[in-house]
DNA sequence: GCCGTGAAACTTGTATACTAGTACATGTGG
DNA sequence: CCACATGTACTAGTATACAAGTTTCACGGC
């Protein structure tokens, strides 16, 4: 007797994405992209989950041709795990590839603050940002200030001229964003610290110490690794 | 009168494509992938050179579907730029690029350095590309030692533990060797040089001077900005 | 001769059918 | 009861047909 599926897991699946809205004058696989990474990154789609190409397409009602390019740019920001001929699932949880993350972040953010010291920077352009911050962090509203924080650092990266190094950024910090996103806990309070690390950089950017707003640049970054494991190995 | 393609500029694209060599037995999207970005990088195919989709299948007798990925994937990186419902063309030479690409190796690696000279590094698996190195250096075998130097600092990634930082630098890595295979000219000689660099790294890695090993490693992966245009910006 | 119009020959984007490979459950022989 | 074939229902990979948009060039009106 055939069995066409027990509803096993199935189902949530169908829940988490009914919510998607293609615009149809649009290109799709973009759209699907977004989507899909937005799932698991605020772990809607915990790790682990299966992502058949022809469930989430009929899901979506979108062909498997643009779902397909989506899912091949996640799979190459090691979002989505593709195994040959078998399935595609949602990432597990890499404590490793995690602080791996923050050490690239770290590394490209210190050289961008250094350069900026080293160049100058009009900071004009942060100074609306900042407030923001000042603002979301005594309010302790931690979505506006994540928000904000997002734009504090890209426009660093656009002031120094390396909008690449941006873009990069971006796919390394999806992992640390799920982390963050899982554990929210132990998030809380930890607004105004960032907002003063964020004054801190600066100050040694206005000063011109290049070594200096490297430094600060990287612990403030490296912070993030209080919230993950301290350093053991993955089990 | 219908004209059926005037042979205009797609011939010179057959001839460049007609030695890749597709074993079927093996998933063709990666293959096509290395073997366009092979030719890429070494200015087969140089920058304005028209990818159709349709053509290129047809050479390389495959189909459409894991040339888009490839494709795909190439645009990724910044190689390849598609307009859509226009044509896909290799990107053109950007010097601002260039220098962005050189800028993030370089804060990538100064931090790999600086992690190997604060937790400690077992040098005995670089022993044998240094020697590899010192004797294409002495020999100015200039592809010996731009393997080898490969070699060197994929090695040094992998021993910080952070390969994916190494998958990263690659990716950037394209453009800056797409610039030094351009003018090879500027090359001839450099191995010596580089050869040095490299024991100097090595040396603050054993004496655990970490700023030292960033700041040498830095200005290694710097000098290659004395190939490209000093700082003017593009035309 | 010049300019607007439109059809045709491209391009990439999308949908779908088909291929080939894996896993698991089921049944069978020991 | 267990080991082992075997078939079935999945999976992703590939090929191909179709749709939608852009560019180009020829043609006709002015």
């Amino acid at each position: 007797m055939p069995r066409l599926k027990p509803d096993r897991d199935t189902f949530d699946l169908g829940a988490a994405l009914q919510d998607v809205e293609i615009d149809r004058s649009r290109s799709i696989g973009p759209q699907i992209y977004e989507a899909l990474r937005a799932r698991i990154i605020d772990n809607r789609f915990p790790p682990g989950t299966a992502l058949s190409e022809s469930v989430v397409a009929r899901c979506c009602d979108i062909s498997r041709t643009p779902l397909r390019a989506a899912i091949q740019d996640l799979a190459g920001e090691g979002l989505i795990v593709v195994r040959p001929q078998v399935d595609s699932v949602v990432a597990p949880h890499d404590e490793a590839r995690v602080r791996e993350a923050i050490f690239i972040r770290a590394a490209i953010e210190a050289a961008v603050a250094r350069r900026l010291a080293e160049r100058g920077a009009d900071e004009s352009r942060l100074a609306p940002i900042l407030a923001e911050q000042e603002q979301a962090a005594a309010a302790d509203d931690y979505m506006a200030f994540f928000h904000a924080d997002e734009r504090f650092h890209r426009t660093l990266a656009h002031m120094a001229e390396v909008p690449n190094a941006w873009h990069l950024i971006q796919s390394v910090k999806a992992h640390i964003d799920r982390q963050r996103l899982r554990l929210m806990s132990s998030i809380t309070g930890r607004s105004q610290r960032a907002y003063e690390d964020h004054l801190n950089v600066l100050k040694c950017i206005r000063e011109g110490d290049a070594s200096g707003a490297a430094a600060q640049m990287r612990d403030h970054v490296n912070s993030a690794l209080e919230s993950v494991g301290s350093d053991g190995k993955l089990p």
